[in-house]
DNA sequence: CTGGATGCAAACTCTTTGCATGCAT
DNA sequence: ATGCATGCAAAGAGTTTGCATCCAG
């Protein structure tokens, strides 16, 4: 598999082992599993893996996402998403149900990027967030 | 006070009452208190006003926030913060900390409202959130 | 009057922590 | 062999809920 190679790359660049949790959590998302909570890689991976802890999984997205595969997406409401996506894109994301989705249009952030790492900030990635209330919560 | 006109005008527009709590959220907001979490208002304004409840303060800004009055910030880390600037500007948040810090470079964001408001998105603001490890941090 | 707003406290969810064990390197 | 990663369970923080009371309109 070749996102398990990149995976393992990341892992050895930054010192780290290559451990079954981690093929696992980073298998899932890679697989076409897009914004989801922590609890549903937990609930999808357990059944599978009745060994795999709730911590673990947290430990691993929160590493995933420091290693820049996948991206953390704090909604207001419910739990975080984590979008295995990492090229540029955007969410909209609902006040009222918390559900995020994507929007495709460009948007330059250089100028953001630049001003973050002038006042000493580490850059990571940049995102447009666009809150508002999804056509299903209208109703 | 000029800032409670318009709180008073935006609760009226929308048939809201004005009442004690709101007024004093929103002054908290207006007074210069940036990046504030729920549990920070509740306690500022709970020295002078013991009968204020947490819920209430959770309610308020969240009414707040709806009525374009304030933001909320999601961190991914720690507590949800509250912004009372909401002329258009951008964040950078420490995925370590939880930090939250303006960011004041232009950034055109028309593209995306347009492309979530064709998705039938109501769109409230959009912002961008530059994710990183803040200078303190790196430490 | 009358329904929306408040206060209260408990419940609840999501997430983190501490420590013993185990396994990748 | 060595120490990072895991599993476990419990604690912790933040936020929400339900309901009785109250007061703004």
């Amino acid at each position: 598999m070749d996102a398990d190679q990149q995976l393992i790359a990341a892992l050895r660049a930054t010192g780290r082992r290559v451990t079954m949790p981690r093929l696992l959590v980073h298998r899932y998302l890679r697989g076409g599993n897009r914004h989801v909570t922590a609890e549903q890689v937990y609930g999808a991976l357990a059944a599978e893996v009745p060994s795999l802890s709730a911590a673990t999984v947290y430990d691993t997205l929160d590493l995933l996402d420091e290693l820049g595969l996948i991206r953390r997406v704090s909604t207001p409401r419910g739990a975080t998403t984590y979008d295995s996506r990492t090229e540029a894109h955007h969410h909209m994301i609902c006040r009222s149900c918390g559900s995020v989705e994507d929007i495709d249009a460009e948007v330059d952030a250089t100028a953001a990027r630049r001003s973050a790492e002038a006042a000493g900030f580490s850059v990571g990635f940049a995102q447009l967030t666009v809150s508002g209330i999804c056509s299903a919560c209208r109703a």
